[in-house]
DNA sequence: GCAGCAAACTTTGCATGCAAAATACCCATC
DNA sequence: GATGGGTATTTTGCATGCAAAGTTTGCTGC
């Protein structure tokens, strides 16, 4: 199941790596946000040494940029970087659906519809965080119904970027159920074995999250912190 | 132009990612070769802390496997891998194709054919080195059309990993011949702007690609040498 | 009061050192 | 002769130390 994101479990690097990934992820740690070695290091009480690895490897993943003798910072990605970032999702999306429509077994649409319905659930309830885990299950579903690791993999780490965005959408009821909506018919164009269809679905579900995203960064709910620490009331 | 693959001056670690990157690609190191870190620091006169940072990088980027407490060994492709890898190439050549058909301009359009000329230049004089560096400029010059930097990184990375096998499948004179001929055929569909047109051929490509690679694959050309390291000749 | 400069501090980058895990080797035993 | 166990060596992984580049701060001169 984790197959990419190893456990934390082995070498220290790796768990710093997952640490960092995860905060970075959940915009724990800020876009822009510069990452200093040895306050880190501090933080999660390891040396420099496997802390700077780990921060190499997130370099190679696109979380964060290294500039030269001035370390680490987290990426800040502008708007153009969105767009670009979801049209290669969408793309890829579209790949695992055509793939998935085609090779799902019977057993993995089931359990696709199933997650499906439990995801309704979870939208009755309200409940948010359930209705994202599930929904991130769902996705992964499809990507091993696709049954090709090298796609999931390259998905995984393309969501990743602009993971943080997607994580702070909190999308109003409006937008939540026709996201409902648009999932209910992707799991019928999986039933249908509907290549064209689900891959039309799944890029026009990305599609509609690019513009929440797009929309929540020009509202500047996300606003980047450069200028502005505490107002000068001195 | 080198915009992913930073240039050599700067910091170290990324001077020693890109020469182990190169000898990756260029199959001096062989897959399923063990990474030792004291002789590689040795031969490349660094110590051993950049040598690990750069060693993390290609593992993100999917070129070495780490293995726990056992260091780092060049990836060996399975069969499945390489198809797995060609199916996922199609896809984004194909999404690269669709872009470019749209957005390339009348110069970029000029330069590609242009470049397609000098290639049958190149395949003219038997000048294979050439013809693959012209190759490869033509594909990137797609990317470039294409005008999504987070696709042509994604793209770069994934061709990365069978670089090596591509490198090696010394094409015979037949193979030759037809890959230029739908190489004309893709320059013909970009200057119609005829996207699902150059999409189509871009799969059939590197399908065509793929199979090569497979039949060297399986003719034991580039055999594992997991098992002889000399025949049991004492 | 402000621009420019220099010194002190901070931070990154790399090299080295040490401990733990893995591998190889050797010997004893069956 | 083959096999199992134990030790020695190699190798990886992490921590620390030191030098260079960057940044901040304070001072001098205008």
């Amino acid at each position: 199941m984790a197959e990419v994101i190893r456990m934390n479990s082995g070498a220290l690097h790796a768990q710093v790596a997952t640490r960092l990934r995860n905060a970075l992820i959940e915009g724990r740690i800020a876009p822009g946000a510069k990452l200093n070695e040895r306050v880190l290091a501090e933080q999660l009480m390891v040396s420099r040494t496997p802390l700077r690895e780990a921060i190499k490897l997130l370099a190679a993943e696109g979380l964060v940029d290294l500039l030269p003798n001035r370390g680490a910072v987290a990426v800040q990605l502008t708007d153009a970087d969105v767009r670009h970032s979801f049209e290669l999702l969408a793309g890829l999306e579209a790949m695992s659906g055509q793939f998935a429509a085609h090779r799902a077994s019977d057993t993995q649409r089931a359990e696709i519809r199933a997650m499906h319905y439990e995801m309704m659930a979870c939208h009755a309830r309200g409940d948010l965080p359930g209705y994202y885990r599930l929904n991130a299950a769902i996705h992964n579903a499809i990507n091993q119904a696709a049954a090709n690791p090298a796609l999931a993999a390259t998905y995984r780490q393309a969501n990743a970027r602009v993971q943080s965005l997607r994580f702070r959408s909190n999308q109003n009821s409006s937008k939540w159920a026709r996201a409902l909506k648009e999932h209910g018919q992707m799991v019928d164009a999986l039933d249908a074995r509907d290549a064209d269809g689900l891959s039309r679905l799944l890029v026009q579900h990305l599609h509609h999250k690019r513009d929440t995203v797009l929309a929540l960064m020009a509202s500047g709910a996300l606003a980047l912190p450069s200028l502005e620490t505490s107002p000068s009331s001195a």
